[in-house]
DNA sequence: GCCGGATCGTTCGGATCCGTACGATAGCCA
DNA sequence: TGGCTATCGTACGGATCCGAACGATCCGGC
């Protein structure tokens, strides 16, 4: 019934990661219809976390090309040393957990990054257990350098919107998260 | 100066991917100004794209623990899925701009479920160069049952927001979007 | 002192993930 | 018809990414 024999151009397209506008959105809810039948949709929820993940990415993309590439740095690899930048010394669960990403992931990010000579791994005396992470004079010179250049870009992006806009659309992401991770505080 | 000698829960940590609460913000600041000195940083901004970036993977891992795990799928292969799912013999290029992931990964990805009997390739007599997707029986019978129960917790989150929130919500994603795309339509 | 349970970071296997290079094909134009 | 260029999907190398299992270490109670 859809787009068998029309190639359908890559702007009109909606799915779960993509739903420019909204001719396209009615399209694919006929769609999804089509598919699912009679099953009772949430059609303003999906919509609303396709573009959540929409964004993120796009945003994400936008850095990574305009500012990490040209200093050869993946992603995690900068968020990792932005966060033992700040945090001097923490341990390796915990910017594993600041990076939002696995400790076994961290385990892989910090020896490249170790090899590279801008992180080291240091023993802790108290707790042998511990392994704590800090910045090389040279990781922290990088950092320097690029972190002026990484929130110019941010500033950029979200200069778009509004002061106010700005506000709501961080303390709804906020939401968003405390539903997901159910709460306690605040 | 911070933390050198303190174990900070991971609740207090605020970074690039985290920043629970005012006072930790703060906390962020102030240690950000030790590093980066008197340049003038956009903290608003950081500040909201962190939380964009946390709620995303908040989200995200929301969904693939609580309804994807349980069908051995990742997400990425549901993304996928759920696009070929809904355009039935859409070209892999636009699959892959679909689910926001590169034609190299989703050559991958398509292998994988291939592997599992649950989408097929079929070759384009017009143009030879082309590969359309489509779902086999069995996929199309997965879909039908996890997309329901996907839809349900994306319901469940974006629940705990007002109506008029997250329609404001989803157009200032669309806006963040739109400010790093570049736009021309809308 | 010692030992069972908890927690640390790492290893392992497997699936993404992407930029680049490549072979195959299509379409244009002389 | 031939060749030039653009575009298609794929192979490859390297870096993430994570769950599960593991050895090392700490700490509680005895």
């Amino acid at each position: 019934m859809f787009a068998s024999e029309r190639s359908w151009p890559p702007e009109a397209i909606a799915t779960l990661a993509r739903m420019p506008d909204r001719h396209t959105l009615e399209e694919t809810e006929r769609a999804m219809k089509d598919h699912v039948g009679a099953l009772p949709l949430d059609f303003a929820a999906a919509n609303a976390l396709s573009n959540l993940f929409r964004a993120a990415n796009a945003v994400r993309s936008e850095l990574t090309n305009r500012v990490l590439r040209q200093h050869d740095m993946t992603w995690t690899g900068f968020v990792v040393l932005w966060v033992v930048w700040i945090w001097d010394g923490m341990e390796t669960r915990h910017v594993a957990e600041s990076a939002d990403i696995s400790k076994a992931t961290l385990t892989g990010v910090v020896k490249t990054l170790e090899a590279r000579g801008l992180i080291a791994r240091e023993g802790d005396d108290n707790d042998r257990r511990l392994v704590r992470l800090r910045l090389t004079p040279e990781g922290i010179s990088l950092m320097e350098q690029i972190y002026p250049e990484f929130n110019a870009v941010e500033s950029e992006i979200i200069g778009q919107l509004s002061e106010r806009k700005v506000a709501t659309f961080t303390k709804t992401l906020r939401d968003v998260v405390n539903a997901v991770e159910g709460r306690d505080e605040d």
